[in-house]
DNA sequence: CGATGGTGGTTACAATTGAAACCAATGTTA
DNA sequence: TAACATTGGTTTCAATTGTAACCACCATCG
């Protein structure tokens, strides 16, 4: 884009930082990038957030979920949980049944619409994917597999044990 | 945390999606983690978001920067950074200095106070960086920088050149 | 010059998000 | 069964963020 590289002097002490090299700031930034094509992809074509999105990915598998069950399946919180919900809910996305056992519960399933939306999705959210998988060698796949998971279990322990020091 | 696993029963088609295996979930829930735990780090001691620690961060190794130069550097966008750079401006942690030859362009540095705090919080960010980085093996440090990158120039051209179809 | 278009940076406003308070129903204890 | 704590879920309010409009300055071209 620029052929000048040096229009920026630097300066610094050798243990500075390089935040173009700094882990969190390259996984957000691709993680930023990620979700806002997806974001935009799904919104155009069917009115979908993403919370809303990943509620209903987890309903199309598991039925007859609680929002607190789907806290428990997606990390995310109670509050986005409860929006997502009402979001589908007005959009006939999904239904909502009393629990008679606890009428405090929400019994939540994808309707017959919300179901045909699930299944165009599900193709769509798969290419995204398979393009960029496919930017990765076979093996390059199953290493960014199991590194993500130590990655995430590390950062799990942050979250629980309180930070370092 | 719970050993009924199968309170869940899983219903669903062949070409299921299984959102704990979606690279963009996974992705974006470990940047979530790793995110929220350094900036409270940052925040707890030091008054500074992650925006803003990002321009330090910039700012200490490229004095005389201005704004538009940041943009450059850090994927940020224009409002971001000039919110980032009034609040630590506010803080005493830059100074801005007027442009002779442009008046609309500010030439942006760490402060001496900036400065000391961004070396204090170098190491800090270091020492996050190590913690994750420690939970994997060398190799998978270099494969993971080279995934990364692979994803990242994907993600890029999606941006770029308008989504998949 | 004077008009026109581009650039650096800020402001305003709407949409999104998060934290905490909240309500209703259930469970527990005495 | 009265009191209290807990759980499912929603609402409220403030903080964060994104988009677009905007102002001031600079550059170019007639």
């Amino acid at each position: 884009m620029n052929s000048d590289k040096n229009r920026f002097e630097e300066i610094g002490t050798p243990d500075d930082l390089r935040l173009e090299k700094f882990l969190p700031y390259r996984l957000s930034v691709l993680s930023n990038r990620v979700s806002n094509a997806i974001a935009q992809a799904y919104g155009q074509r069917f009115e979908l957030t993403i919370p809303a999105w990943r509620v209903m990915a987890i309903l199309g598998r598991f039925p007859d979920l609680s929002a607190a069950d789907l806290v428990e399946q997606t990390a995310m919180d109670k509050v986005a949980i409860s929006r997502a919900v009402s979001a589908l809910f007005r959009n006939d996305y999904i239904t909502r049944s009393e629990d008679p056992g606890d009428r405090r519960r929400q019994v939540l399933n994808l309707s017959p619409l919300g179901r045909d939306v699930y299944e165009r999705i599900v193709p769509l959210a798969q290419q995204y994917e398979n393009d960029l998988m496919a930017s990765l060698s076979v093996e390059e796949r199953q290493q960014l597999d199991s590194i993500i998971e130590k990655l995430m279990g590390r950062a799990q322990t942050w979250a629980e044990r309180g930070l370092i020091d």
